[in-house]
DNA sequence: TTTCCTGTTAGTGT
DNA sequence: AACACTAACAGGAA
């Protein structure tokens, strides 16, 4: 799920937050899921985050270098707040007003005794046993980086580095450019691409991800096998104008909750019930008597209504 | 117990 | 070029 408007609202929850605040320690618990050197972002202020397709920016200034850290979720990541804990308290006291999370949750939210290894000194406030990075600010507020699969990274690239890392992205689909003109001068080079792969393509459409792909071809009524040079002109239209509704409505019920996703207030997300074909294998369909069904299309679970979705 | 499935995306081979 | 398949990893569900 960590998908446009997953890592949206992650990135909207921690801008509240963590900006103006100094990285004053990084903990590293798992190396695979940190590249870079983590002394040079020790000191740094935090002056801003942004999103790129599926990517956080946490941008950072210090004295000489214009450092930024880079995360992607993949599957199973996640950016955890937690308010700066009272001096005297020595045991877990519950979500605090000022904490939140975002990103996957865990099942063993409970700090510090998931863990053995989190015991050592300065992990005493680990989430769970998933936590791979630890960064420390100033306050004492700490931003958890929790990852199951291992999937996720975080790497520290200067400005230069990160903005070449965002051109090999296609336009956001929110992005006033992303028209049909755009679309077609990718899809006259693929013509025997199936629409739903095409919009996978972080190349062509960066930011969605499965669950919105689904959604947004059952709002086009476009089947996901249907192949690129067989859509019209209006269907592409109307396919953006899906993407823009499904995606738009991913940010307004703060993502979808497949799984155990919480959204930035670490609250549930809603859309999970909004979705019209995601995970409603068999159901009917709610726009004619059809039921979904689940096929697989370029090694994805994929759902649809093989009645209207043509 | 075993097998299949999962939000992603490099990388390999045909 | 297009496409299929695998690996990275862990755990839930059937």
């Amino acid at each position: 799920m960590p998908e446009l408007p997953e890592v949206e609202t992650i990135r909207r929850g921690l801008s509240k937050v963590i900006v103006g605040k100094k990285i004053t320690d990084v903990d590293i618990d798992t190396p695979k899921s940190f590249q870079g050197d983590k002394s040079q972002v020790i000191g740094a202020e935090i002056i801003g985050i942004e999103r790129r397709a599926k990517l956080i920016q946490i941008k950072l200034a210090n004295n000489s270098n214009n450092l930024n850290l880079l995360f992607h979720l993949k599957l199973t990541g996640q950016l955890i707040y937690r308010g700066a804990v009272p001096l005297r308290s020595s045991s877990y006291e519950g979500p605090r007003s000022d904490s939140f999370s975002g990103g996957h949750p865990s099942h063993d939210c409970l700090p510090a005794i998931a863990n053995a290894q989190a015991l050592r000194a300065g992990h005493t406030n680990l989430l769970n046993s998933n936590t791979r990075i630890i960064f420390t600010f100033n306050d004492h507020s700490k931003l958890f980086f929790n990852d199951m699969r291992k999937f996720g990274w975080c790497k520290v690239l200067n400005n230069n580095a990160a903005a070449l890392l965002f051109t090999e992205y296609g336009l956001e689909p929110l992005d006033k450019n992303f028209t049909v003109e755009y679309l077609l001068s990718h899809a006259k080079r693929i013509p025997n691409r199936n629409i739903k792969q095409f919009l996978m393509d972080q190349t062509i459409a960066a930011g969605m991800g499965n669950i919105y792909t689904d959604e947004s071809l059952f709002e086009a009524r476009i089947s996901p096998l249907k192949k690129i040079k067989d859509i019209s002109l209006s269907e592409w239209q109307k396919l953006i104008d899906s993407m823009i509704l499904v995606l738009k409505e991913g940010l307004k019920y703060g993502g979808t909750t497949d799984s155990d996703y919480v959204n930035a207030e670490g609250k549930k997300g809603g859309m999970q019930n909004y979705l019209k074909v995601y995970h409603r294998t068999g159901q009917k369909c709610f726009s004619c008597d059809g039921k979904v069904e689940r096929i697989v299309v370029g090694g994805r679970g994929t759902h649809y209504c093989p009645v209207c979705q043509r």
